[in-house]
DNA sequence: CGTCAAAGGTTGAGGGTGTCAATTGTTTAT
DNA sequence: ATAAACAATTGACACCCTCAACCTTTGACG
């Protein structure tokens, strides 16, 4: 309602490259004008992620980690990089989960310092039923046309490529 | 990488419902699927938002307090609800943000209840800032072809009146 | 072989975020 | 006038997160 009106206060520090011919300027607002209104709805839509993740009993974090232990072990350093954070903070992380019986630290053969994170039988059915869960589109996507959720789509699977 | 290959494996949990005739599967898939690419997405650019908020010395919670605090003053309640969080935890963020003299509590004149929030000049200039800055899009935006650009703002312009 | 630097994980201190239950002060309805 | 409802705060408690210090293991190099 009101991040979208002062889209153009906002821009005063433009970036000096972005110029070559004649095209650019639009250019430029182009993709921060779609990434304001991006932004925007999937801000209001993460607002209740947390609210979601507790139907299962999860902080939203211990969802996220949910999420990343899809199939294989992993290793604990490799997931703090995943969750961007400190190797400390998983070790609590990992503490909680595994306390509840979701995952299990099992030390690994080759290099005796890594311990390799397992779901339990417990944690892979929690999982999955949190992933098809958070499959569910939210309200405005649900009522999008079709055209506009193929178009959607494409872009999205061009923009991952290119990632 | 990863949340895409397995993307199948998860639907083996297919919704109950979705059984009417036959053109809604194709519906819920489209959805469902545009839904997750982009969670995916954006889930992969919300990692850094802490780092994007710690460049201006704030926390990620803090940073969007400061982002609701547009113009007006907000009561604290207010606040609350736009944050979806208990009014207590209001309290002592805004007790943080105080200290820093960033806001302002000032009690309303029609009802002595109530705490309305304003802005100081530093909390505005620095509010300037960060939204210049939560304004610059991704790497994967950057890089997009103009026309998805256009086609992705008018889609969510739609989304949005809609919503 | 012995030493040493680097890496994986843990611990402890300290602070921010969040909830719930109880409290205080104010408003509003009855 | 009294009671119910509301805004904000406080205290207890748990989680998330970082940093610095530590221990063990590994790998390299003399």
């Amino acid at each position: 309602m009101n991040g979208l009106g002062e889209g153009h206060s906002e821009q005063a520090g433009r970036p000096p490259e972005a110029r070559t011919q004649g095209v650019e300027e639009a250019e430029v607002g182009l993709a921060q004008q779609a990434w304001t209104l991006l932004f925007e709805l999937l801000h209001t839509h993460m607002r209740n992620f947390p609210a979601l993740a507790a139907e299962f009993d999860l902080s939203p974090v211990q969802a996220h980690v949910l999420r990343q232990l899809g199939e294989g072990a992993l290793a604990m350093s490799t997931l703090a990089t995943y969750l961007s954070c400190d190797a400390s903070n998983v070790t609590g992380l990992v503490d909680r989960l595994e306390a509840r019986k979701l995952v299990e630290r099992r030390s690994s053969e080759q290099d005796r310092r890594v311990k390799m994170l397992v779901l339990t039988e417990a944690g892979a059915e929690l999982r999955g039923r949190l992933m098809a869960r958070m499959a569910r589109p939210p309200p405005f996507m649900a009522s999008m046309p079709e055209e506009d959720l193929v178009a959607l789509g494409d872009i999205m699977r061009r923009a991952l490529k290119t990632q």
